[in-house]
DNA sequence: GGAATTAAATGCGAAATGGTACAAAAAAGT
DNA sequence: ACTTTTTTGTACCATTTCGCATTTAATTCC
C-alpha cells in the first residue's frame, strides 16, 4: 500500500474537501443518499407510520447502524427535515436573489414549488413542512420552531419580491408588501395541499396562475 | 369484603329524545360523544400516532365496544373526519348563505375558521383535512377523495361568495371570482398551518386582516 | 503480522400495537 | 324464573416497534 500521505483519490466521487483516512472499518453507505432515503420515507409517511425497519431498508443500513450515524429516530427525523429545508432552500434562493419583474419571479417560485412537491415515484410527496412537520409541531418545541422558522423565512423572502417591485414601480402605490406576501406563501401553502390530495399538476398551475395574475395586479 | 352483587346502578343520566326500548344490555357511552372524543385524539396526534388504548382511554370504551360501534381504527378515523367536516360545514354554511356585504362575510368565515383551529386544550388543533387527512390521501383513495371534495366545497362556496360580490359591484369589472376564491381558501390553509404552529392569534388575525384587504380591493 | 479502531451484522428483549375470543352483566320478552 | 339479546370487561394472541448488547468484519497504525 503506497500513497499513504498525500491527499488522495477522491475516489470519493463527491470530491472530499478533507480525505480524513478515517481508521477503522469503512462505512458501507453514504450518509448524504441514506439521509435522503429516510427523508424520502419520513415525507410520505410521516413521523409515527415510519418504522425503523423501514427505514433500515430503504437506506439499506441495519439499524445499529442507523442508530449510531443519526441518532434516534426523532433526531433522524429532525436531521431528514433540515436536510429538507437545506435543498428547497437551495432551490429557491437564486430565484428569489434574482433581479428579475416580479410576475417573473412568482412564476419561477411556483414552478419550483410544484415540482418538489409533485415528486416522487410513490405519488406526489406534498412539503414536508406541511405535511408532516406542522403536525408535530403541537407536541414537539423543536419542531415547532423549526417549522415556524420555515414559515417566516418564505414570507420574508416574498415580502423582498414585493417590496422591491413596489419600490421598481410593479405595484400600485397603496399595495402592501407583507400582506401579498403572506398570500404569496399561503399559495405555496394550498397546492402543497392540494398536491398530496393528487391534484393534477395542471388544476395546481391554474390555482397559481391565477394567484400570480391576483398579486401582481393587486390593489 | 362481600359486597359482590348489587352495583349502584348510576342511572343513564341521559334522557333520550327517542326511547327506542332496545333488547339487550344498553350502551355505557353515547355515540356522538365518543366519536367526539376519538376526534379530538385524531386530530392531534394523526392516525398512526393515535393508538387504540388511547382511544380507549379518551372514550371510556374498552376495546371490543369500539370496535363493535365504530369498526376497526381505519373506519373510526374516517367516521371522525366525517363528523368533523359536518361539524365544520354547520359552522360556516350560514354565513356562505348569509346576504352580507363581501367584507364581513369573509371576516366572518376567518374567524370562526381560527376558533376551529386555535381552540382545544392541549395546544391548539388545526385543521382535521390540512394535518392528518391530507397526509393520508396519498396512500388511502378513500381519505383522498374526502379530502378532495373537502377542498372543492371550499373553493365553490368562496367562489359564490365573490361571484355574488362582482354581481353587486362591490368588485370591480375585472376581477375573477374563481381566482379570488382560490385565494381565500389558500388563506384558510395557511392559517390552519400556522395555528398548528402555535402562532399566536393576534399574528394569524393580522394576516387575515391583510388578505381581506386585498381580496376585497382586487384588480 | 499484531494491536487498535471503527463499523457491520445478528439477534435479543421489553413494551406497545391492532384485533379478537370468551365469559359475565344488564336489559327485554316470555 | 328463564331464555334471548345486546353490551361490557378481562384476558389473550400474534406482530410490530424501538432500542441496545454482543459479536464479527474491515481497515489503519505500529
Amino acid at each position: 500500500m503506497v500513497q499513504k500521505s498525500k491527499r488522495p483519490p477522491s475516489a470519493a466521487k463527491i470530491a472530499a474537501p478533507t480525505a480524513p483516512k478515517r481508521r477503522g472499518r469503512p462505512r458501507a453507505y453514504e450518509p448524504e443518499v441514506a439521509l435522503g432515503k429516510a427523508l424520502d420515507l419520513f415525507r410520505r409517511d410521516g413521523f409515527a407510520a415510519t418504522s425503523l425497519d423501514d427505514l433500515s431498508a430503504a437506506t439499506g443500513m441495519n439499524r445499529p447502524s442507523l442508530y449510531g450515524a443519526f441518532g434516534d429516530k426523532r433526531e433522524l427525523y429532525i436531521k431528514s427535515y433540515q436536510r429538507y429545508r437545506d435543498d428547497a432552500r437551495a432551490a429557491m434562493v437564486d430565484i428569489f436573489r434574482a433581479d428579475a419583474p416580479l410576475r417573473e419571479r412568482l412564476e419561477r417560485i411556483y414552478r419550483i414549488a410544484l415540482d418538489i412537491y409533485l415528486s416522487g415515484e410513490s405519488g406526489p410527496r406534498g412539503c414536508f413542512t406541511v405535511m408532516t412537520a406542522a403536525s408535530e409541531a403541537v407536541s414537539d418545541p423543536d419542531i415547532r420552531t423549526m417549522v415556524v422558522e420555515g414559515l417566516t423565512e418564505l414570507d420574508k423572502a416574498f415580502g423582498i419580491c414585493f417590496r422591491h417591485a413596489k419600490e421598481r414601480g410593479e405595484l400600485p402605490e397603496g399595495a402592501d408588501p407583507a400582506s401579498l406576501a403572506h398570500l404569496a406563501s399561503a399559495t405555496i401553502h394550498t397546492i402543497a395541499i392540494r398536491a398530496r390530495a393528487r391534484v393534477p399538476r395542471k388544476e395546481l398551475e391554474a390555482i397559481v396562475k391565477g394567484a400570480v395574475d391576483v398579486l401582481c395586479a393587486a390593489k
